[in-house]
Formats: structure tokens, sequence, C-alpha cells
DNA sequence: AAAATGATGTTGCATCAGCAACAAAGCCGG
DNA sequence: CCGGCTTTGTTGCTGATGCAACATCATTTT
């Protein structure tokens, strides 16, 4: 396999890559749709990177209210080290969507210092730590979607940030619409009444997935 | 001035982490209460350490609504490069409450594979990761908090998480009220009679900021 | 001490949003 | 092609929640 497009072991040669693998002990595992790649609240001194596919996170409620917590693309990074800690009774799992292959290392041997001071551990390390920033920037994102207090500027604040990221005011939702909802965090159905209330005010323009976000750019106060 | 307290240096022998300090060209400052120690969205290639005291990220909305993003103690990091993107056209900013004193360092310089491979440097990065981690923990917490979808029950997740923390059924508030109905991202006075009602419902009971939180520690739903 | 500020409580009200319960359309496997 | 499955779309109801507007108390400033 060529390590070289995946963002873990960046400026890091094939051969090294494998040798890495090897003293590391990582487990590398496929999965089919649906299938669990790992549960947390069990053990969890692993860091498990995503080599192809996608997943979710999610959370299972006592109700069985099922939130997205995070979404997974190829490259991304998971484990209970380096995010939820088991708080509560609820199951928190990362989902393989579709085919999928991850590659598990040992959290505590990836932080000690290496005897032999090699460069792509460290490399590793460096690589590792641009992974996290990023999970963070996507969590921060998350948080500002969720901090907002009303289902209009949930939507609002996340097709802004769509908008953003897209360069372009129309873009494809990454979601179903029904995902959209457990990522806002919000009931379905009153999403669904909010869009179409912002779609007859002219907010909005829908082609299944595909939004058209219409709103001035900077400031909406600005008259 | 000894940093061997400080979490970002642990491990680096004093005189190390003043040639770094040196070497990186960071910056040390002093702040009172109020003072704002960065705004994002200004460039915004830094990384700082609260060396002491204690900050507030905080996001003011078009309309003036303050929200708290992230508490952040002696020892925290922040900076732009780690977390939020300058979205919106909010403003978003690091305050000091109290007297506070930050260092500064530039992320790039941070990350670039240092030329004699010295050790402390490597040190820092790998104490740098497990801050990073720690925060993106304290992320993960939030989302947890509002991905629920009601106030009572944001105040449950969040009393828990409280619980779990302190190890014990009571636990003193690391906020003022308001500042909760900030963290849960809801109005106050609905937050006020909300946990008004679960007072009298006897699922917490309240001195001050000090609360003692009344439920079976797994599962609601045994009987 | 007086004034100013901020935290804490409280209430009424209009609206919002969660819930339940549908119907229709699209997708998939057998 | 048919029968399930999920997704999308809609509606009524009602309790929850945001908002505004207060009163009280504590803390800090003048």
């Amino acid at each position: 396999m060529d390590y070289s497009e995946l963002a873990v072991f960046r400026g890091i040669a094939n051969g090294e890559v494998d040798a890495m693998i090897h003293c590391f002990c990582m487990r590398r595992m496929r999965y089919e749709s649906g299938q669990t790649i790992c549960t947390y609240g069990e053990g969890g001194g692993e860091v498990g990177v995503l080599l192809r596919g996608y997943a979710e996170l999610v959370r299972y409620d006592y109700a069985g209210t099922r939130t997205i917590l995070e979404h997974i693309g190829t490259g991304g990074v998971f484990g209970e080290a380096l995010a939820f800690t088991p708080e509560l009774g609820d199951c928190v799992e990362v989902v393989s969507g579709g085919e999928s292959e991850a590659l598990f290392m040992d959290y505590s041997h990836l932080m000690k210092r290496c005897e032999k001071a090699c460069s792509h551990h460290s490399k590793l390390v460096q690589n590792m730590f641009q992974l996290v920033t990023e999970h963070t920037r996507q969590l921060s994102r998350r948080v500002e979607v969720l901090s907002r207090r009303s289902i209009r500027e949930k939507l609002q604040c996340y097709f802004r940030i769509c908008r953003l990221e897209a360069g372009a005011d129309t873009f494809p939702l990454p979601f179903t619409l029904s995902a959209l909802a457990d990522y806002i965090s919000t009931d379905r159905s009153a999403m669904m009444r909010e869009l179409k209330k912002m779609r007859e005010a002219g907010l909005v323009s829908m082609d299944g997935r595909l939004v058209t976000w219409r709103e001035d750019g900077e400031a909406t106060e600005r008259s």
C-alpha cells in the first residue's frame, strides 16, 4: 500500500511506515457498512486513523436517540484518548458507513519518547498533532452551530460555514436531511418546518440536497 | 521564573526553556481583568499558553449576545491555529479574567522540524499535543452538553459531568449562574426556572454555587 | 456612605420547538 | 415487480423556551 496519500504518514517513506507499523504493533482492520469500528468506554488506549472510507461517531442516548457527534473522513483520527471520555451511561461508538479500513496504534507508545530518537517517529507525532488540530477545528465549528439559540440561527450558522468552505453560495449538503437534524441537534420535523419558512422568506433555495444560501456575506444588519 | 509547574514545559529544564523562549522569539505578556488577550481573525499564526491566571474565550454575536466558548485555566492553550476559524462576522476573543500572564509562540516555528533535532523541541511538541488533546476533550464535553435537546437535559448532562470530575455528588460550579446559562447556551431566566423545577422535583439541591446532584450513577430508567 | 455595577430570582406572554402521527416518494434486495 | 426500508414532507397539539421587565441582594467603586 502507498501511504504517502495519508495525512498521518505525510513526509514518511513507505518503507519506514511499514517498519513503524511493525514497531508500533499497529492493527489494521477492514469494516463493512454499519459495522462498529470501536466503542468508547472500553479501555481505549488506542488511537485510530481511517485509512479509507467514511465513518461516523455516534452516541445513543439511554432513550435510544441517535446523535451524530462527528463525521470522520479518510485520514480522520478518532479514539477515546483524543476526545470523548466515557461520561455517562450513553453508548458512544464509531460506525463504518460503507466499506472502510482503519489503523490502530497505541497512544502511550506514540507519545513515548523514542530511544533511538528516530526522525519518522517525531514526524508522526507532528502529523498527528495537525490532525488533532483539524479535529479541534471541526469540534469548534460544531460548538459554533450548537451554541445558537434557535433552529433558524443554527441553520444560518451552518449554511454560512458551508458556504465559506465551498467558496460559493451553492453547495451540496454532506448530509441527509435527517442527519442534518441530528447534527444540529433538533427535531427533524421542526427543522423541516423552519426550512420551509426560510425558503418562503427567500433566505435559501434547495434542490434536493443542493443548497443555495442567499444572504449578504459579512453582515446582516447592514442596510 | 520556574517553568516546571507548567504543562507545556513539563520535562524540560528551566535553562532550556529560557533558551527556547529566546530561540522561538516567544512573547510574554501581562494582562489585567477584562483586557483582551487576543482577537481571532487577525492573522493568528500564534499559539498562546496561559502561564498564570484565568481567561475566557468569548464570542460576541452581531446582536451583541455574549457566549462563552471556552474557559482557559492556567496552563491552557489557545490560538486561532488550534481552533476557531474566523467564520462569520462575529467577534471572537480571549479575555482575561483577573490578572493573568500569557506566552505566545509562532505556530509554524513550533511545527518546523528542528535542524538540530533538539530533544526539548520535540518534547515541547509532545506537551503541546497533550494540551491540545485535553482541549479537545473539553470541546467534546461541551458538544455532549449542547447536543441535548432541552434545558433540563443539558443541565443533567452538565451536572453528571461535574460529578464525574469531582468524584462526589456535591461540587461547586466553576461558573456564575449567568455564565452557566451562557455555557449551556440558553436563556438565563429560562434556566433559572428549570433549575427551580428541578429543585422542587428533588433532582438537585443548591446552596449558592454548591450543587448536590441526586440521581443514580448509571441509569435513570432502572427501577 | 452612597452610588454603580453585576449576580440572582421571579413572572407574563407570545412564540418556538419537541413529539406523535401520518402520507408520499425514493431506494434496495429478493 | 413486489415488499420492505429509509428519506422527505406535513400537520396539530402543547409544553418548553426566549424575551422583556422587573425586584433583591451582594460586591465594588467613588
